[in-house]
DNA sequence: GCAAATATAAAGATTATCTGAGTATGGGGA
DNA sequence: TCCCCATACTCAGATAATCTTTATATTTGC
């Protein structure tokens, strides 16, 4: 089994599945996909990027410059939306256990938890 | 907004929903519940057992002795349920997001991801 | 009689993330 | 014009949860 996927590495997966981007602009995307509920770490981002390059998650796009500013934007490869798949599938799995055996505690009563 | 939580203490609270368990009934008991995809180590159950019950998540709920073996069982505080139920909450939503990105990667291909 | 299962403990390594600081450019408002 | 903020990336050190390994002790099953 692929071992357990940390947020920022899922949000960070998630920002590139429609198109490539580069860092900021992930940190940008993952704060409006999470409703602002995340927010990236520079440090975390670069860090996680260099990560799923070597893994082969993620890989360079093109590098331009904008403004003066140079981007590096990244893509998403094949093996990247097949783990983000695989997570998102125990993720889903894993809230669907944990939601039914919630459901049995305290039965009649309203519960702590909503569906979005 | 709550942070993260791993997998493994995800699954310890959920293991305690229903019943309170000592640390080797959790792990039996996780190792069922996640359809033997997880198994917890004992060093990872105890510590996080110590720090869950430091948090308030957890509590001791009993201490007997078995077969000459002594048992200290756990039982999920309100609290710890609460948390849970929060973190269920946002497994769903990061998996709603993520899935519906993929839906739209590729359109009209087979997904590399399934629902249960 | 010995291995495997039961039951807990604890030290050290690993790793992703967080924190915080640093560098640099360009745009907008005062 | 000046300064702040947004943009854009980098890096070092701290933190925290988990993993790995080892240890101890009892009981059950073969």
């Amino acid at each position: 089994m692929a071992k357990a996927m940390r947020e920022p590495t899922f949000w960070i997966l998630t920002a590139l599945v429609d198109q490539a981007r580069h860092g900021y602009g992930i940190i940008r995307e993952v704060t409006a996909l999470s409703d602002a509920s995340v927010t990236l770490q520079a440090g975390t981002l670069y860090a996680a990027l260099d990560r799923l390059a070597a893994e082969g998650l993620v890989e360079i796009d093109r590098e331009e410059t904008v403004d003066g500013r140079p981007r590096r934007y990244y893509r998403l490869t094949d093996d990247g939306a097949t783990a983000l798949a695989t997570e998102t599938t125990r993720l889903t799995r894993n809230a669907d256990t944990a939601a039914a055996r919630l459901r049995t505690r305290r039965p009649g009563l309203a519960l702590g938890f909503t569906t979005p």
